[in-house]
DNA sequence: TGCATACATCGACGAACGTCAATGTGACGT
DNA sequence: ACGTCACATTGACGTTCGTCGATGTATGCA
C-alpha cells in the first residue's frame, strides 16, 4: 500500500460518509505533532513495566499506604513471595524512581516518590 | 524469620531510634487496609502491562491526538511495524479498555476510552 | 575475631512477550 | 462468481520476565 492508494480510499471513505451519513471524517490527517516520539515512549515504556506486575503493585500499595516510610522486612510475608523475589521487584520500582530506598543500620527502608507518580499519571491524561 | 522475631527487631529498632534520633518509627504497622489485594492487582496489572510497550504507547497517542477517531490504516506507516504487528497491539489496547475498536465497512476505527484511562489514573494517586 | 542478621546478587528454569512472513476472513466493486 | 482490499490469525523465532535456591555482602553485637 503506497500514500496514493491511501488518498484513494481515504477518499472514497469521505465521499460514502458524506452521501450516507455525513459522520466524522477522521481521515487523511492521520498524525497529529503532539503525538510521542520512539524515545519519550521508550521511557515512559520502562516506567509503565514497573507496574506491570501485581506483585509490584502490591509492594507499591504496601509503600505508599504506609504512614510514611516501610521496613523490607515487613515486605516479604504480606506479599507472599520469597526475599530474593521482593528485592528484585523492589529493585524495579526504585529503578522506575517509584519508590525511594534507604538502608539505616542493618534494615532497608522504602518511601514512596510523589513527583514520579504524578508523573506517569499526567501521562495518562 | 517468624513473627516474634520480627517483633523482636522492631522494638529493637524503635528502642534505638528513640534513645538516638527520635525518627520515625513506621514499624510494627507493616500493612494497612487500603493496600491492593491479590484480585485488584492482577486486573491492574494487565492494564498497565498493555501500556508497557513503546510501540502500544505511541499508538495509543495516536488515537488520544486524534479529532475522536482514526483509521487502523493511518497507524501502520507511523509506527514503523508490520501490519500484523500493529494489529496484535491494538488488539492488546483494545482488550484491556483503553481502546474501542469498531468496524465501518472495510476499515476499522478506533477511538480513546477515556473512563478507562481515568481508572488508570487513580490508582497512581 | 567470630557469629548472626538483613538484604542483594547469581544462576537456572519455564512462561510470556514482540516480531514478522504466511495465511485466513470478511467486505466491497465489477 | 471473481478478484481485491483491510484487517485478523497462525506459527515460529529469539528475547525478556518472574521465580526461587544458593551464595555473596555488609552491618551489628559479644
Amino acid at each position: 500500500m503506497d500514500v496514493f492508494d491511501n488518498l484513494r480510499y481515504c477518499f472514497a471513505m469521505a465521499a460514502s460518509t458524506l452521501i450516507t451519513l455525513a459522520g466524522p471524517v477522521a481521515c487523511c490527517a492521520p498524525v497529529r505533532s503532539d503525538a510521542l516520539d520512539e524515545a519519550q515512549a521508550e521511557g515512559l515504556a520502562r516506567s509503565f513495566a514497573a507496574l506491570a506486575d501485581p506483585v509490584r503493585l502490591r509492594l507499591l500499595s504496601f509503600v505508599t499506604s504506609s504512614a510514611g516510610e516501610v521496613c523490607a522486612c515487613d515486605l516479604v510475608e504480606p506479599s507472599g513471595r520469597s526475599q530474593p523475589t521482593v528485592s528484585h521487584h523492589m529493585k524495579i520500582l526504585v529503578d522506575a524512581g517509584l519508590v525511594a530506598r534507604e538502608k539505616r543500620g542493618l534494615w532497608v527502608w522504602y518511601r514512596a516518590v510523589p513527583a514520579q507518580l504524578d508523573a506517569l499519571r499526567s501521562v495518562l491524561g
